[in-house]
DNA sequence: ATTGAAACTGCAACATT
DNA sequence: AATGTTGCAGTTTCAAT
């Protein structure tokens, strides 16, 4: 953990809407020359604040209209279980994120298909055959909207 | 929508893991001179199949070790309260995501926080007190896994 | 698809405060 | 310790072939 001051909480908050962006427009938009935003942007990725950069992908432009979130309650558990539930739904293509939760249940997977025809394939033919899956809860998605988060 | 290539899904591929990437890198490992894997990445953001690139941050790196997942259940449902609920829950800090839902819930909520006293703090003052708010249901996270996910 | 060229960016070295 | 200036290699972004 890394102490920020307010203008690396700012390189933070424009790299996060647009990763994009050089040091130089940063370095202009904040008033710093364009070595030392590039400075603190290698200071931040060297630390691990900035883990990755990464695409985001229309999944409706690529013909995935449906997205669905499931909780699977584990009808057995156990460290080979958990192992064995995971190396599984990672095979499976349509599963976009794996979460290993505690509460009602076990594993929350986000899951996406062309639309709720490919979704029932999907469920009966993938994940209802997962080794040791119990119930599963299906929450279809409407709209999502992703905020910014806390810096610190 | 739009239809891609074997070489369009290997540059997407390659972009999901790291958006990093130059053109000229790209290319060489895909048998593509720098002008065409450019023009490839070009025409595939334009078409919005590529439609932004984010940095992701180190959560735990930046002090907050806890997420949680949250299942809310409206008391009160009408166009007023799904607006209502929703201005309400973008204008806390620790929500990293608002998902509206048709299932078992209306909304699922992700939440950062320091560490479990701060998410009691989250939920007892923010999350419960917002506006319609029935039913919550939460799901402390462990581990995440993201796959890459289907590319057509 | 390749080449060439202008503008920009990433990155290092050095000086300044 | 953080910034600014200079400078160069590599990249982007075109146009031309």
């Amino acid at each position: 953990m890394m102490d920020l001051d307010e203008t690396d909480r700012a390189i933070l908050r424009a790299l996060r809407a647009d990763a994009a962006l050089s040091a130089g427009e940063l370095g202009r938009r904040l008033g710093l020359s364009q070595p030392a935003a590039w400075r603190r942007i290698r200071r931040l990725t060297e630390s691990g604040v900035i883990s990755g950069r990464r695409v985001v992908l229309d999944r409706e432009a690529l013909g995935f209209g449906v997205t669905v979130f499931l909780g699977v309650k584990l009808a057995t558990k156990g460290r080979v279980s958990l192992d064995e539930f995971e190396r599984a739904a990672s095979a499976i293509p349509e599963v976009q994120a794996i979460e290993h939760v505690l509460g009602l249940f076990d594993y929350r997977l986000k899951v996406v298909a062309r639309d709720l025809a490919d979704f029932e394939r999907v469920l009966r033919r993938r994940i209802m055959t997962l080794p040791g899956a119990g119930n599963v809860e299906a929450n279809v998605m409407l709209s999502e909207e992703r905020l910014p988060g806390p810096l610190g």
